[in-house]
DNA sequence: ATAGATGCAAATGGTTTGCAGAGCT
DNA sequence: AGCTCTGCAAACCATTTGCATCTAT
């Protein structure tokens, strides 16, 4: 498999676009991360190596990434945009902690067959999709079971 | 089953809030929709109606009826948040053609039965979720099917 | 009477864009 | 050399908020 350095390099090539230093730093950096990031947070990160870097710039390098699958966008609804690494990652779906916002990545072959076979029975041929189950993880819901406290005294 | 417009009072009632003549207003327009409405696109409807309601109370509205369980939000990712009935509404995920926008409601037992079961697994309770599938449909194939047309003459 | 609701307009905040100068190929 | 990139700051645009006024309860 492919260096992802070289995946975006074999993408600029084939699109006429052009390798700079700050698009391998940016794709370093964020390969880097296992957290999804938003496009700020991964701005922060960014300066600290190199604070000439502009933000308009991250914000370009990660549709960039997108488009050559290096990255995939997630959507949390919280209302930003996030981004986590696609390289050699397999596909998975999230499920999300409404209490404490813990995130766990899970993947089920049944699920996946049968999104299949759904869109199939619809005419649709697939190329992606996003599943986000979103609840409460056995922590919180210890803790909101706890009796709610009057204010004390 | 209560009518939507006494699901509202009761929740505003528990809420200590008010029912109002927008309010009223808003929740009749959207639940006579079947697409799934933005904000801005809601208020244009809204203004047909009554001019005078702002913006500020459509977007107002819309959170309080999804608080209420009468809305849902859904995002399907370019940037603009909208909202579904939820009345009366089985629970379904969406299957959204990449090429033409149609957007078809789908559900499967299956499916729901297994993320019930992947959550367990993880020692979470599920509140909801959301799934949505993205392709082409058949329409939309043949036409990228056809062969690319080069300026002609 | 009074807590809450409304409309307006201004503010917010994530993201995009125009532009002049810099950098790849 | 020429087309693309970059950083900056301004622009965007959906959504939120402050406030004076109005209204349901």
């Amino acid at each position: 498999m492919k260096p992802p350095q070289e995946v975006l390099a074999d993408y600029l090539a084939r699109q006429n676009l052009k390798m700079t230093a700050q698009r391998r730093l940016i794709l370093d950096v964020f390969l880097r991360e296992k957290n999804h990031l938003s496009a700020e947070e991964l701005y922060a990160k960014i300066k600290t190596q190199d604070p000439s870097v502009g933000q308009a710039t991250v914000y370009r390098t990660l549709k960039l990434l997108t488009e050559a699958r290096l990255a995939e966008e997630v959507n949390f609804a919280d209302g930003v945009l996030r981004y986590e690494p696609l390289y050699g990652i397999e596909h998975h779906d999230h499920l999300i902690c409404e209490g404490c916002g813990k995130n766990i990545e899970i993947m089920d072959p049944v699920i996946e067959r049968r999104q299949e076979e759904l869109a199939r029975k619809h005419g649709f041929v697939l190329s992606r999709h996003k599943m986000n189950l979103y609840g409460l993880c056995e922590k919180c819901r210890k803790k909101n079971k706890a009796p709610k406290k009057t204010t004390p005294g």
